[in-house]
DNA sequence: GTTGAAGCTGAGCGGGCGCTTAGTGGACGG
DNA sequence: CCGTCCACTAAGCGCCCGCTCAGCTTCAAC
C-alpha cells in the first residue's frame, strides 16, 4: 500500500514530474482547479501559487489546458495501475473486487484535490485531448468489468446486468471525488472498507464464500 | 432543442417561471451552463441562445449567478418534491426505496441537461446562495435515511452504517447525471430500473419479502 | 573574462468578459 | 392622435483574461 508520504491528503503522482520549477506549477494547478474549477482559474492564480510571475508559467507548458491535460493523464494512468494491481491479485473475485474497490475509493477520498480534477474537468479539455483521456477511461471500465465477470462465470457474482452494474461500481467509486470531505466524519480507509461491501451487495457475492472474514467494514 | 416533449423529465419545472422572456432565459442558461460549465458561459451565449440581445438579460435577472441560483433552487425543489412522493407512499420500506431510486434516477437520466446543472455547479454559487442550496440539500438526505432506518427498524433491511449507506445511495443516484448519455444503450427508465435493484441489494433488502415480485429490473 | 543557454520577470497587448446606459418601437389608455 | 410606459436593443465602459516579449540574472563551458 502507499507510504506515509500522504503529506495533505494527496498521494504524489507528481513525483516524478521534473523540473522542479514545472511541478511545483502542477501542483498548484491541481489545488487551484480543484478549488475553483478550470475555467474559475486564471494563469496568474496558478503561478501566484507556485511563487513565481505568470509569464514563468509559459516557459513550462504552452497553453493552460496543457496543465490540465498532463494532470488528467497522470491522475488517470494512476487510477489505472491501482485498478489493475488489484485485479492482478491472487484470490477469488469478491476478494479481488473489494480490493480494487477499496483502493480506488481510498484515493479518491484522500487525494481528493487530484481526484476531483481528474474526474470532473474532463470537458474543460480540447477534443484532441479528451480524446485520449477516454481511451484511458474505457481500460478503467475493462479492468473493473473483468473482475465482476470471472465473479459471474465463477458463481460467486449474481449480475443481472454486468455491463450496467460495472458502470454503477465504477460511478459510485468516482463521485466520492465530489462528495468526500478531510474534515468530515469518515477517514478515507473508513469510506474504502464502506464501499468495498456495498459493492460485494451489490454484485450478489454469495457471503458464504471460502473466505468469510473480509475486510470488516466500520460499524457506525 | 426543446423538441414538444423531450420525455417530460426535462421541461417541466420551468413551466411556472412566469415572464415567457424571463423563462426563455432561463432555459437557454439551463442548456449553455450543462453544455460548457457556469463559468465558460457567457451572458452573450445565453442571450443569444433565447434569441434576444445581451442586454436583455438584465431586465430579468440582476447578475449571471442570479440565473444559477434560480436553476439550483427550482431544480433541488424538484428533487426534493420528487424524493417526498416516493417516501410517502404506502407500502413496505423496499417499495418505497425502490419507487424513490427509481424516479429520482429517471429524473437525472432524463432530465440530464438540468440535473447537470442542479448537482454538480453549485460550488459556482455565491456563499448566500450556496448556504441556501445546501439546506435542500439536507432536507433530501434525510428523505432518504428516512427510508433506509424505517426498513432497518422494521428488519427488512441489513444495513452497517445507514448514514455511509445513504450517502452512497444519493450518491450513485447524482452520479447519473455526469455518465448519462441520452444516445446511450440505456433508457432513463432502465437506468431507473438497475439502480433501484442495486440499490435494494446494497441495503440488504431480504428478497423474500411480502411483496416478492418488485418492479423488473431489466435483463441484459 | 567572455559567451551562450536557460529560467524567470515586468510590462503590456488584444480581446472578450459582465454589466450599464441612452434611446427605440410598439402597445395602450385617454 | 397624443403621451406614457416598458421590454428591448446598440453601443460601449472598465476590467481582467490568456498569453507574449524584451531584457535581466545566473551559471557552466571554454
Amino acid at each position: 500500500m502507499s507510504t506515509a508520504e500522504e503529506t495533505g491528503g494527496d498521494a504524489q503522482p507528481w513525483g516524478e514530474v521534473t523540473p522542479d520549477a514545472a511541478r511545483r506549477l502542477l501542483v498548484a494547478a491541481v489545488e487551484a482547479f480543484a478549488e475553483r474549477g478550470y475555467h474559475a482559474t486564471t494563469t496568474r492564480d496558478i503561478a501566484g501559487r507556485a511563487g513565481m510571475s505568470p509569464a514563468a508559467l509559459y516557459i513550462h507548458y504552452k497553453t493552460k489546458e496543457e496543465l490540465l491535460h498532463r494532470i488528467s493523464r497522470i491522475g488517470h494512468e494512476k487510477a489505472l495501475e491501482i485498478l489493475r494491481t488489484a485485479g492482478r491479485r491472487e484470490g477469488c473475485a469478491a476478494d479481488r473486487l473489494a480490493d480494487a474497490v477499496g483502493s480506488f475509493v481510498r484515493w479518491h477520498a484522500g487525494g481528493r484535490t487530484t481526484a476531483r480534477v481528474v474526474q470532473y474537468e474532463l470537458d474543460s479539455l480540447g477534443p484532441d485531448a479528451r480524446a485520449e483521456i477516454l481511451a484511458l477511461r474505457r481500460q478503467v471500465d475493462a479492468e473493473v468489468r473483468a473482475i465482476i465477470e470471472e465473479g459471474v462465470a465463477a458463481g460467486e457474482f449474481e449480475v443481472l446486468d454486468v455491463h450496467g452494474t460495472t458502470l454503477a461500481v465504477l460511478s459510485l467509486c468516482i463521485d466520492v471525488a465530489r462528495w468526500f470531505n478531510v474534515d468530515g466524519p469518515y477517514t478515507p480507509e473508513e469510506v474504502g472498507a464502506l464501499y468495498a461491501d456495498l459493492v460485494l451487495r451489490m454484485v450478489g457475492a454469495k457471503p458464504a464464500g471460502p473466505a468469510q472474514e473480509r475486510s470488516g467494514a466500520a460499524h457506525r
